[in-house]
DNA sequence: GTCTTTCCATACGGTAAAGTACGGCTGCGG
DNA sequence: CCGCAGCCGTACTTTACCGTATGGAAAGAC
């Protein structure tokens, strides 16, 4: 029982699908094609399957959505409740990080589902609800960090609203043109938001 | 030749659609739905008439796409250069301003299109080329005010990009129960990009 | 009044996708 | 070795959409 394709010598584990690479399939499907690319027969495709093992493991698409969902919110909470624990004294350093994360150069794969889930968002009450709730996590978690550096509760809050508004609007923008040093803008970006002694003049 | 449907007393025009009407409809649908959601059939039934309507005005759907992407670009830079004329002096004034422009209570619609058209970019070259255009007119824009309001190039720069990702972005959170205040944590970060002087605490 | 142009409806074919039904293979427990 | 349960393929139905073909009404041109 539990899993079966378990014992199996090699780690080849009979080749058969799970949930869990559905999923893994299906976020990939989800960065590059967003919402509406996310066909169970394309899906399949790509798994070297047809839709019906698709519909053994899933009752119907909305199922697998639904766990695309829920495993986004998981991980995401998950990152947040462990980038909330900062040297004391070097909190601002740790938001800087949170920048710098988000960025688009690093983990694209990251920044893409980040935008393909917000987009269905603004449509599925059920994906609002799941940014909403991963919304409060990471504000208040930026908002702890920030006043933890010695900001007043309110600077704190603005900045962190700021800090993420900007991370996700910077991942909409096409920039590239716009300076021949970028990485130098966005880390003074970076100063202005978290606020470094070394704000330029 | 010209417009029919020209002289009619009232101002009725006898009920018959152009190519204006169709993409005031589309941009309805593309606000409500994205761009997955516009459809030549959907967008008929929208308009109280049957496709062949719709053939009639447009060869094929791609050229409603190409229209309504054109007509959005044309827009969005006519909105940039009347914001670029400032009374000298009140640079700072300006910029604040288009932050509150963009902020979606007022102007709901225009930053559903905004987002939509920015989705639709992630993944159609054409979209993409049309943002990045509109992305120079208005990181340029923003550039020019904040330099006359004294700041350096570098400075300006990154206040502009700042301003414009923070101002998408914010669009794409959900942040209404992170405080009990948000237009005056709103009003607090507009004054952390465009620094007036009273900038808190 | 007729004729033509403009605009739209209807009907059709083709494609893609969601589900369903069902049958087949494979490996394990007995 | 038999059978059952897990996993998947095939074939089908339904729905939604794109695009085409063609006919028809309505308004102006003459």
């Amino acid at each position: 029982m539990q899993t079966p394709n378990s014992k199996n010598r090699a780690g080849a584990t009979r080749q058969t699908l799970d949930r869990k690479a559905w999923i893994q399939a299906a976020n990939d499907v989800l960065a590059e094609e967003g919402l509406a690319g996310l066909r169970v027969e394309v899906l399949a495709k790509r798994c070297g399957v047809t839709k019906g093992s698709f519909y053994w493991h899933f009752r119907d698409r909305q199922e697998l959505l639904d766990e695309v969902l829920s495993q986004w919110k998981d991980g995401r909470i998950r990152d947040v409740t462990k980038q909330a624990k900062a040297d004391p004294g070097k909190e601002i350093e740790q938001l800087a990080h949170v920048i710098d994360v988000y960025s688009a150069s690093r983990n694209r794969r990251g920044i893409q589902i980040e935008l393909a889930v917000r987009d269905w968002a603004r449509r599925d009450p059920k994906a609002a609800a799941v940014v909403a709730e991963v919304d409060q996590w990471r504000l208040r978690s930026a908002k702890a960090l920030f006043a933890a550096s010695g900001l007043s509760e309110r600077e704190a809050k603005s900045r962190s609203l700021l800090l993420y508004a900007y991370t996700f609007g910077l991942s909409l923008m096409i920039y590239e043109d716009f300076d021949t040093d970028v990485p130098m803008l966005c880390q003074q970006i970076s100063d202005i938001i978290a606020r470094s002694r070394r704000s330029a003049s």
